[in-house]
DNA sequence: TAAATAGTGTCTCTTAGACATTATGGT
DNA sequence: ACCATAATGTCTAAGAGACACTATTTA
């Protein structure tokens, strides 16, 4: 990130015009605060009891804490905190996730701008979501080291269902809940919850975990078929070029793949 | 829209803690201004002079007014306006678009957060971008009623290449372009931009005017079968059942379509 | 009859979709 | 031998992609 110093010459009357101009600005009422909230997704490994190897199943979950002051005192909210002058509201955001959960340098995406009238009773605040995706084991490890504030990870439909959010946090998560499952089909983000390498059992189980209508019965056939879908994926080989495979969740070895840096365009014209 | 109305009832330490936590909002330094700033895009009809009838040929505009004062005075930017207390930045945006180009009640969405520190001279200034769909005969009205101020129409392409925008409006002009592109070929944002009854060479004008990349040798053929992509378009008929069908733009009639209110849903895994 | 658009024929190759079948190897 | 997962076989119908060809009017 390089920021961007502005220099101006500027006449006297240029400068009386921007005092001016800075005038008209000022006389406005101007909001209260403008804070970044985040909605942090893990996927967590579901224990199981089978007599044999098995798959992991996972859960979509949503980290919460609990607030301690007014408003909304012991609910839970999204984290979050307020933009300083001298950083952009991305910036504000990747400090915040930093500051109120120990993450650092995982995927961060912008959401969108909360705004209606009425939202915060401590005045004019205007909020911006993103939301982001980490390993579960960073999240492990933050929640040992942390006694500061109440944490909690909540799997989304029983956050949305269950729970009373501050604030219209349950509005922001619902749309990064319906955001997060549309960039599971567009995108390739499952690379997020997945190891570099991984079988594509494994990616058949994170894809149907945040998308749970996802179903495709030959999708190992359409994913290693299709010239159209020109290789989002790849076979993982060693150094002498023989297919890397992996039993861990199978008796069978499988094979092991990783994402290309292909996206492919999608059209609904085509 | 219905606006909410918050009510609460609380003891005196609540309002005590209230009033505490209005204080440490008001403590820290507020920006100076949430503007709305909007990207309208519209599509002009080429002029062409052929022997025999033609299909139109359009271009993608996207209107700026001409900036008076400090800053930037004299040079184009988007048109826009401050958010006011009592309403959503969507709002805002609504009210902008009427106030500076007299458009209403079109296609309006949220494009993103412009937060860059150092990007308003006049201050600290987070701008909202909006991008708006117009059809040209809106503005052509607009534009003739209109002496308040200077407005242009400029080609895209030109806008982004040539001109020298004010503050960081050809970043947001940039991605608005990208994320229309978008929109073009994941949604049926293309009827913005069409009459209810169009024939197939004037959406494909459309389509090929947005995304020049686009290319589709067998356009109508993909269109008029494909099971999967089960009707994004339906032919007219009149009230006899008949296939409508027009000759404006050709000297063999066309069938006329529309578009149904299905959007698929696209996946790269599927 | 040339121009400009609309639409069909034809061919090959690939994919979709549904199931059945086989492969693997540890408990 | 059974289990859970991995992967291939097989079949039909449909679509992709490339081009050639026909259709419809009017200037």
């Amino acid at each position: 990130m390089t920021d961007v110093v502005m220099v101006i010459v500027m006449s006297k009357e240029q400068e009386q015009e921007r005092a001016n101009g800075v005038m008209e600005v000022k006389k406005y009422r101007t909001p209260d605060g403008i804070p970044a909230d985040i909605v942090m997704f893990t996927l967590t490994r579901q224990e199981r009891k089978a007599s044999t190897k098995s798959l992991p199943r996972f859960d979509l979950k949503v980290m919460l804490i609990r607030r301690r002051s007014w408003p909304f005192a012991g609910a839970w909210a999204l984290p979050g905190g307020f933009c300083q002058e001298d950083e952009s509201l991305y910036e504000t955001a990747r400090r915040e996730l930093k500051e109120e959960t120990g993450v650092d340098g995982h995927h961060l995406e912008y959401l969108g701008v909360y705004s209606k009238p009425g939202r915060d009773p401590r005045g004019w605040i205007i909020s911006h979501a993103f939301f982001a995706l980490v390993e579960e084991w960073v999240i492990e490890k933050r929640q040992a080291a942390d006694d500061a504030q109440e944490v909690g990870l909540f799997p989304v439909r029983e956050a949305l269902d269950e729970l009373q959010l501050a604030f219209d946090h349950r509005e922001i998560l619902q749309d990064a809940y319906l955001r997060i499952q549309q960039q599971m089909l567009h995108t390739t983000i499952a690379k997020q919850f997945l190891p570099p390498h991984f079988t594509l059992g494994e990616l058949y189980q994170v894809i149907q975990t945040v998308v749970p209508d996802f179903a495709e019965l030959n999708f190992i056939r359409k994913i290693t078929s299709t010239r159209s879908r020109q290789g989002i994926l790849e076979e993982v080989r060693d150094e002498n070029d023989k297919p890397m495979l992996s039993n861990q969740y199978s008796q069978r070895p499988a094979q092991l793949y990783r994402f290309t840096d292909f996206t492919p365009q999608l059209s609904i014209y085509t």
